[in-house]
DNA sequence: ATTAAAAATACAACCGATTTCATAAAAAAG
DNA sequence: CTTTTTTATGAAATCGGTTGTATTTTTAAT
């Protein structure tokens, strides 16, 4: 165990004072450039460390931001990842990341954590059944930031970035039915989450648009919409009669899996049923046919996320959180041939 | 800005000294359980919370432990977090994650970074091209324990978690010669890599072991294999003569985009070409034909690597860390339908 | 050359919990 | 009812930067 270098010890080596040393090693203004040079080989001739728990403790920041995701298994909340680690990472900022696996109990355990650690900021996508939001209350209260992404909450006092989940499942099931379906199922996960929640009132508007009627059956609705959820659903679809000719399918993976059960029964996709999938995944372009899907930028989404929070850190002056309560970003409707019962257009 | 809540507040009020309050709650045995009790009840009252930044400072640990990625956008990835936040929450410690982007540079900066912000420990997937491993020095000498995993490091001083990806490559390319492949394409990623340049020797010793001889112009080594990468390979593939009969892919979306490109151009797989992926991603199980995959444990990848890095936090004294030098996990080959070219046996 | 203004550095308090060592209180032993 | 042992609490130093204020040094102005 070798003692540690401080800033003392720089100092009584240079025969200046701590306070200089600090200074010099934050490139303060007041700090001759000569003096400056000087310490800073000290420093490294010493092999000096930073000590950052001083520096916390004092500074009451920790240049950590806090994620808590839903899961980590996820294609599209890793690229949300990505882009929030790209801003921060250039921004001098920390990502502290855990999961609440779909958990109200883990996501407030988590909050709590994450307080505790005293993260400067929190980026969150709410796990489902999260309806109670007091677990914020400390960070309001002591004024740090909290946004909301993807799955975010639909209270006042919150910023949450998102896409407009309504208008693209909206546009996603009018494409069906310009397609010529007249039956279209809608596969979703719980509605207590916001994406899915919403994405069932565009698909609901968009029957109504067109003076379809909604048939609560025609929507299924499951905890946990993913790979293995495909047998089930495809059997569910099969007892119905008569027979739905569209799907829309709220992620790319299921869809995905759908179709191959689908096919297993032999239905013909899209002849006998037209398909749309969610998020753009990799897989919707790579199974045959390849699956119409609405594009969800997931990475731009933590990209604008990280940004503004980190605005917000840098310049906690500004009004900008407390008065942005949604951004909203693009997103649309790529068109393959799992859709289309009518030659394109 | 209301002021902090401190142990002294509660001392005060209490008309005890601080240390019994920290001693308390830090559920010290030498503490009345009496006194305990008024000291939890007056620190929710007074709606303390703990500083982190002074305790980590005082006891010299964060509770934080670093993973450095090559790259967040990654199923496998993903999953390696998602067993290692598992593990980490369970045991109380947070994770603090960066991605090294495959740039070496990145790595560097990002090692510096996580040393900087005094994690307890580091979990980390090598980024191509790291040959020169000194930026972990300052972790050595100061006892912080680092494991690597996946993308290991072939140094004596080091830990690694990984998979046998010689025996994994040699079993699936032997797969593929037993199904009567006799010049089959190997496509993998930069051999800077460790996990690819294993794998191209396992290519090589399954070669050896039938005596085929091995070519090196059946070896197509790419920067990134991925989605986009399968257009050019396939090109390539198709200019060689004679056409080749096999091909493994060391990554299981390039094998998917590979077999679409196969298939537009009218080579069927496994008729005229047997196909092999690797990781066994679920984008294996939807395309058609379902792709022959090595499965890869990453969850269980995570789980272990961060399970041995917190015993050897917590038992500082056992030297199982240091002496272990590589924990090999199973890993094996699920044969489907892209590379049978005779009946199952 | 003298004074005013600006620049550079230093002093000392502070951030808030932890921990060693000493001491007081309570319990056990004689 | 002492004396010894055990148990519970407290005083004070410590961890290592940061920062408001004071002081010294340097430069500019008169």
């Amino acid at each position: 165990m070798e003692k540690e270098i401080t800033i003392y010890d720089i100092a009584k080596g240079l025969g200046v004072s701590p306070t200089t040393v600090s200074r010099a090693l934050n490139n303060h203004p007041a700090v001759k450039e000569k003096t400056k040079k000087k310490i800073f080989d000290a420093a490294s001739e010493l092999g000096y460390q930073s000590n950052i728990f001083a520096a916390n403790l004092r500074s009451k920041r920790s240049n950590n931001i806090g994620v808590i995701v839903p899961s980590l298994k996820s294609n599209f909340q890793a690229s949300v990842l990505a882009g929030m680690e790209k801003v921060a990472s250039e921004a001098g900022f920390n990502l502290v990341i855990s999961q609440s696996l779909e958990s109200s109990e883990k996501e407030i355990a988590n909050t709590k954590s994450m307080f505790n650690s005293r993260v400067d900021g929190l980026l969150i996508s709410l796990a489902s059944g999260a309806e109670n939001l007091e677990h914020f209350a400390p960070f309001y209260k002591r004024g740090i930031p909290v946004i909301f992404y993807d799955r975010i909450a639909n209270t006042d006092i919150s910023t949450g970035v998102s896409i407009d989940n309504i208008q693209s499942a909206q546009i996603a099931t009018n494409h069906l039915i310009e397609q010529g379906c007249k039956r279209i199922v809608h596969v979703l996960g719980s509605t207590e989450v916001s994406v899915y929640s919403e994405r069932l009132k565009g698909y609901k508007y968009a029957l109504i648009d067109k003076n379809i009627p909604f048939e609560d059956n025609l929507v299924i609705i499951l905890s946990d919409i993913n790979e293995e959820a495909g047998e089930e659903i495809v059997s569910q679809i099969l007892k119905m009669n008569p027979l739905p000719d569209g799907l829309f399918v709220s992620n790319d993976a299921c869809a995905a899996s759908c179709l191959n059960h689908l096919k297993m029964n032999g239905i013909r996709v899209p002849q006998d049923m037209a398909l749309v999938g969610f998020n753009n995944e990799i897989i919707s372009r790579l199974v045959e046919p390849k699956i119409t899907t609405i594009n969800y930028p997931g990475y731009e989404m933590g990209e604008v996320a990280m940004k503004n929070l980190i605005n917000h850190l840098e310049e906690p002056d500004t009004t900008t959180l407390q008065n942005t309560n949604k951004i909203t970003l693009r997103s649309e409707l790529i068109i393959r041939e799992s859709s289309l019962k009518k030659p394109k257009t």
